[in-house]
DNA sequence: AAACGGCTTTGCATGAATGAACAGCATTTA
DNA sequence: TAAATGCTGTTCATTCATGCAAAGCCGTTT
């Protein structure tokens, strides 16, 4: 035997067919073509004298060998991931690429202007914004920077609430407007109400919902916005959405059950990286007042009708 | 940032410029070109955006960056190299490469027939033998067999003891046949002698050879033989060695405090491979056979006398 | 039954990586 | 003191690895 077959990157090859069961979905989560997962593959198993996946018509499946290396290549993943954070964590120029990863609600509502900003404050620094209702791992390095609402952040996580996000229900203006008063939502179950489906993932949501009887449910909040304003229903939004859309009318005062915060969060190692510590100040000083601007809409409102 | 800047092949390059502590020592680390070694040592760097090593003109240092990448490295090099072990463990074909690390006095005194035998019984398995009476780390995959005299093997490896190795004194035959008898070493200390240097490293002898006040030293038995056929002085040989040499002659019994046992060892790991397991039969079938009859000529010799 | 989608496998052109050779500088050796 | 040695750094030709495109097979959907 020669001293080493195995290359160190052929274990993230092998983990990556592990996990997806199949050449092409490997090649996806590598970012390379399914020609040069096979070839490497078979390169692997040619150095090494083993067989590590079995092959079918629908896929691979590890041997025992396989599976082996797999679970040894999660572990060397973990710990390339580890040093990498610590390294990139001492990073002090106002350069370099930062990936972000928020919701599609807050990126149209209200983080837009705010990143737009930034870019023009630092030009130096690159921005990728992954905008996506589904969790993207900071400690696996799928973001540097997640901006979610948030009732409880996860712990193993750093970073601040900027401010609450409240929720109110809202409906059409052209249909609402005759009707000033706020409502009471207990007293509006015979309205038609547009939901969330299960797939928004707001489980409040969902549980405050339940005896509105939705008929009518989306995936997103921004669909909900679009619904209502065809005057289709009524439905809950958040103020900062919903205050701001010209075609649609607050119906209620804010809802305390379904309040939540807007977190900025990020991984431990990278906290004193100077391009994220500059993201999250202007991120925070933006959107801190456009969030504080929107509870004084409420006020304002509460103070109109006591007149 | 993006999501990785870390090859995983990166941290061995790494590794190899920290503990080498130049570019061409890692090279000669990784049998690669040291301008591949300096060129992806800048790429290494301009992708994660640190300096990992100070450039010195007589070398590199590593700076805090480089030096945790480097621990990191060796934690990924024990997984790999594990991984690899128990992979190719499971190895049940005839064929493939075998590495094997032994002494120049034990190739040229014992195994040289043998192991050609072997390679006629096994031609699809590929031999590679390191001479060096340095010891070569089975654990660290420098070897997978290996076959030494010692009187204590490491007990993280496995293997045989094939044999006693008898050492005994020995001098040049057309000097010393006109003197039948053996002698007892304690009676020769006016002879010159010819003794082992501390590169050896046979701490055993050295002791034993330490009121024979030897003024030639060498750093192998071969070198002693070499000088005893000079008719320089005597010294302590392996009986295997000295018997068989036609231009000397045995002055002594075998030493019992300089008794050693002939080892195979290899990589618990390896126990099962199949070639692993039939080189080691045909060495333990092959050399014990020599060395008991290094044994019978001993008792021959003693015979002989009593008559 | 045809179309579609998902899978694996193969050939060719291109880009990336590597080794060989060279150059320069400082230190060591004869 | 000159030559040898060992280091870093650069250029050019070659080799290797990769992506693109194509082909084949099979199961599912229309």
């Amino acid at each position: 035997m020669n001293e080493q077959h195995l290359k160190w990157d052929d274990l993230q090859v092998v983990l990556a067919i592990a996990r997806a069961g199949s050449l092409s979905g490997a090649s996806r989560r590598l970012h390379i073509s399914h020609a040069t997962v096979f070839r490497r593959l078979n390169a692997i198993e040619a150095r090494l004298g083993a067989t590590l996946f079995e092959r079918h018509r629908h896929g691979y499946t590890p041997t025992l060998a396989g599976e082996d290396l797999a679970a040894t290549a999660e572990r060397v993943q973990d710990e390339v991931n580890s040093a990498e954070r610590r390294v990139i964590g001492q990073d002090l120029k106002l350069s370099g690429t930062l990936r972000i990863t928020t919701t599609d609600t807050l990126f149209a509502g209200l983080l837009c202007p705010v990143i737009a900003e930034f870019r023009q404050q630092y030009p130096s620094i690159t921005l990728e914004v992954v905008i996506s209702n589904q969790v993207q791992s900071l400690s696996r390095r799928e973001a540097d920077i997640a901006i979610r609402p948030t009732r409880k952040p996860p712990e193993t996580l750093v970073g601040r609430a900027v401010g609450d996000i409240t929720l109110a229900v809202y409906g059409q203006k052209e249909h609402w407007q005759a009707t000033p008063a706020l409502f009471e939502p207990s007293l509006m179950l015979k309205e038609n109400w547009i939901g969330p489906d299960v797939h928004l993932g707001d489980a409040a949501l969902e549980k405050w919902m339940m005896d509105k009887n939705a008929t009518y449910r989306l995936d997103s909040m921004l669909g909900m916005q679009l619904a209502a304003r065809q005057g289709t229903g009524i439905t809950v939004l958040p103020c900062y959405l919903g205050d701001a859309d010209q075609m649609l009318l607050r119906l209620s005062q804010p809802i305390d059950a379904l309040t939540t915060q807007l977190w900025l969060l990020t991984h431990p190692d990278l906290r004193h990286v100077a391009r994220v510590r500059a993201f999250m100040a202007a991120i925070t000083e933006g959107v801190s007042e456009k969030l504080a601007k929107a509870s004084r809409a409420t006020a304002s409102k509460q103070n109109a009708q006591a007149e």
